[in-house]
RNA sequence: GACAAGGUGGCUGAAUGGUUAAGGUGGCAGACUGCAAAUCUGUUUUUACAGGUUCGAAUCCUGUCCUUGUCUCCA
């Protein structure tokens, strides 16, 4: 029997502002949409903490028993850099400044796309979709929405008409705003003329003749708007209604309020079940942002080559520091955070890795049962991943007096804890040990066992200068000496 | 301005009406050590502000302030 059955999993659904049970369309299926990255520059830090809550929840739900099917999308055209003004796609633009053919942009950051988040040890999604590779799919659906009277064309462009729209169904419930509102907020229209309504939004844009990407249309040459790839995509693969969509806070509105619009007027239902939305990452509390030097990428932070940091962290270290965190929270990334996380994070692996070596007795002094039940109850209640750490935590503290010979463990529980501990810490959370590699070369472990050698033969003789020496150069070097009951072992920071 | 998400200890961050507010980290103390580090144990401090509801509020209501997001593409 999968897991799934006794596990009562709740969300907290964006669209409904409450926390609900979560039961599948069809029974032991996930159908997942994540609004993955425009690929026009490096992925920011940000984003992989967005990608990253929703690669634990993918993690959970396979963990759980789910089929899921988990399908992250690639932007790579569609998204406008100033409509008002040139009509320029961003990627083309970038293109421009950077002398690159677009393909040739979209191609240089989808790779580090996926080697950050290779890095930070996500698992791939199910499908990974282009929005390039889906125009006639974009095309049908715009034929569509005409066809029922909710679009409207001008000079060769398409768009939605959501006053249309709301005369049958409610734009702006996910965010929580009026159509009248925004009508009424709405400064003096600029050179928007070609819409009759300024909160109608491009269904399909017209190209200009110095744009680079377009395709054919019977509305003619252009590019689809930059709300239609996610419904096509998701409705594609995951159909018409599916379980879970997710994406960041800042897409709630406009991005996923016109997915919405989108498939109620084509499809003439609600597309997604439950909405998740993660929060925003911030930096020494304020937002990042290249302009005011508030900003990190992700590859920084693995080499330690920025200004915001003291040191270099590991990729499990930040996966760490972010699941320490609700994914509805905002989080605050800071030197002196990622130091307390890493800390943490060595204690928790630390542990993880001493389980196996623990000695087994004729009791167990700690509630292992209880203990999963808890660590269960967390994770279903809407991923509660810091929950789930301080009970890890507990675990580190028994395996610890265990370890001491304080407390005894059953064969049994031990290896119940064991397979827990594994599924939660690699499986759920992605975390991984020993990532470093450090350069752990025989030679390298020769050299230092010689020097610890020496060490300790000074030390014998009371000549502590040069057992100090030899302890504090190799400090300086990056390599740990640990000085146990059993002897001196070194760890490669 | 409108809408949304937040504001909890030195730092980070859980807990949504019910005994001493989780966990990590830091500080302090102890064990270990030649002294440290690492490790282990113990301990310390807090609900933005002002009102209100309640037997009881971090949690619910009202107002104020602050942060972040959105209102044009954005995780």
């Amino acid at each position: 029997m999968p897991l799934y059955q006794n596990q009562p999993l709740h969300i907290y659904n964006s669209l409904t502002g409450k926390k609900e049970r979560f039961v599948a369309l069809n029974d032991g299926y996930v159908g997942m949409y994540v609004c993955g990255p425009t690929v026009y520059s490096n992925v920011h830090l940000g984003n992989c903490r967005t990608f990253m809550s929703f690669d634990m929840i993918f993690r959970y739900l396979r963990h759980l028993g789910y089929k899921v099917r988990y399908v992250r999308n690639i932007t790579d055209a569609g998204h406008l850099v100033d409509d008002a003004e040139d009509g320029e796609d961003k990627i083309a633009k970038k293109a421009r400044l950077e002398k690159l053919e677009p393909m040739e942009v979209v191609q240089r950051y989808t790779v580090d796309f996926h080697t950050i988040l290779e890095k930070f040890n996500f698992l791939p999604p199910s499908i990974e979709p282009t929005a390039t590779g889906h125009i006639i799919e974009q095309i049908e659906i715009i034929k569509d929405i005409l066809a029922k009277g909710y679009a409207y064309k001008v000079n060769g462009s398409v768009y939605f008409d959501v006053a249309k729209f709301n005369e049958k169904a409610t734009y702006g419930k996910l965010s929580g705003r009026k159509l009248e509102d925004m009508i009424a907020n709405t400064r003096a229209l600029n050179a928007q003329d070609e819409k009759k309504n300024p909160q109608d939004f491009a269904l399909w844009k017209k190209a200009e003749p110095q744009h680079i990407m377009r395709w054919p249309s019977p509305w003619g040459d252009g590019f689809p708007g930059w709300h239609l790839e996610c419904t096509a995509m998701s409705t594609k693969y995951l159909g018409e209604t599916f379980d879970i969509h997710g994406g960041g806070m800042d897409l709630k509105f406009p991005h996923h309020e016109c997915e919405i619009a989108q498939a109620e007027a084509s499809y003439g239902k609600s597309p997604v079940r439950y909405w998740m939305h993660a929060n925003m990452l911030t930096m020494n509390g304020k937002k990042m942002a290249k302009s005011t030097g508030n900003n990190i990428l992700p590859g920084e932070i693995f080499s330690g080559e920025n200004k915001v940091l003291s040191k270099a962290f590991a990729p499990s270290v930040v996966r760490f520091f972010m699941m320490q965190a609700h994914y509805t929270s905002i989080l605050d990334l800071s030197d002196e955070a990622l130091l307390a996380s890493e800390k943490g994070y060595q204690r928790l692996m630390e542990a993880v890795s001493q389980i196996k070596g623990l000695e087994t007795g004729e009791k167990s002094d700690f509630d292992v049962n209880a203990w999963i039940a808890q660590c269960y109850s967390a994770m279903n209640d809407d991923f509660n991943t810091p929950v789930l750490i301080a009970h890890l935590f507990e675990a580190v503290k028994h395996i610890n007096l265990i370890k001491k010979g304080e407390a005894t463990l059953t064969a049994a529980d031990k290896q119940l804890l064991t397979d827990t501990v594994n599924a939660f810490v690699f499986d759920v959370l992605g975390l991984q040990l020993h990532e470093e590699s450090q350069a752990n070369s025989e030679q390298l472990s020769g050299v230092v066992e010689l020097l610890i050698q020496l060490r300790m033969e000074a030390r014998a003789n009371k000549d502590f200068a040069t057992s100090d020496t030899i302890r504090d150069q190799l400090a300086a070097l990056g390599i740990q000496l640990k000085d146990g009951k059993e002897g001196t072992t070194f760890t490669v920071l």
